[in-house]
DNA sequence: CCCATATCGTTCAACAGTGAACGATATGGA
DNA sequence: TCCATATCGTTCACTGTTGAACGATATGGG
């Protein structure tokens, strides 16, 4: 056992809000690593999720919808869906309607491909519901949606005028 | 009014614990958003993290200490450290009783630089207390907590063995 | 006292995402 | 009709993080 690092006291203790923040952000992250274990060769956690995303809402949204909903910038989504063209899952076409969009399709290899990630992290998710109940998670669920959508309204908003004077 | 999206419809519902995640993600994007409108120039969200971190937990801790708490590789707080120590925010010091480590220290210019930022982001803050009751947040840590510990355990763990065979 | 092992902090190449350009296409009011 | 404006998808420079090196230091068993 080594010596306990010397360290100055905390001042004050976490307000609640600070405390779920930091939950949230480290689910993120072990969820992400999680995932990422079971990803084959080449493959991104971004590209996963951009499947996950067809799987879920379906396909034949266009680059800039995904982009909003995926919460990605335009730039991100070009190179996402040309790395999964080039691996087979998705194919982008042309939007005969209004020539500037294009629709992203999944195919079937993508669909494979997604469907085959997820038996691999079969035992992970039985865990997750072994240890969890939907109900414990349906519970959470509203606060966490209103959270969302008041952190979505707030960060549109730029820093205050540097006060009056 | 322009025509509605052409899509495939979505196979599925969600499941529960699929909505929780991503709303978690999606707060976490946006809190991040939040915050950064608020960040001087030439500071970054994670230099922003550290300060934060001295405050709530105080200062002392290696570098190796901090990788493992803010979720990050050592090679990332190194360069953070690197960049707060250069804007004169902290202070990196030998330790005489383990030469390999390092101890960081936050300046008051770190303080002063940190309580700065967190009364710029005061009018965001009060807008969340007042859209929110600390009991609201109380209420989910238990659960974020247990979810966090599950997905930290569970992340370690690699992809099975291709089953046998 | 060694020496194998572990941890320390740093460096570096690779890579993903951002944000601001850009040309192309749509749209709607003068 | 024409033109200002907006959105489309792409490109590119920049930046932050990762993961695997590396040398230096500490530790503990033989």
């Amino acid at each position: 056992m080594t010596t306990p690092t010397p360290r100055n006291p905390p001042a004050v203790q976490d307000q609640p809000y600070v405390e779920v923040f930091t939950e949230i952000g480290a689910i993120e992250h072990y969820l992400r690593a999680a995932v990422i274990k079971h990803l084959p060769e080449g493959m991104t956690h971004a590209h996963f999720e951009m499947l996950q995303w067809f799987m879920r809402y379906g396909d034949g949204q266009t680059p800039a919808e995904l982009a909003r909903m995926m919460l990605l910038t335009k730039g991100a989504i070009t190179n996402i869906l040309q790395k999964l063209e080039k691996m087979g899952f998705v194919v982008v076409l042309a939007d005969c309607a209004d020539r500037r969009k294009k629709r992203v399709k999944i195919t079937r290899a993508g669909l494979e491909a997604s469907g085959a990630i997820m038996k691999d992290m079969k035992a992970k998710t039985e865990a997750l519901r072994d240890g969890f109940t939907d109900d414990e998670f349906r519970a959470v669920t509203p606060f966490l949606k209103a959270l969302r959508v008041f952190l979505s309204e707030i960060s549109e908003l730029g820093a205050p005028a540097a006060a009056h004077r």
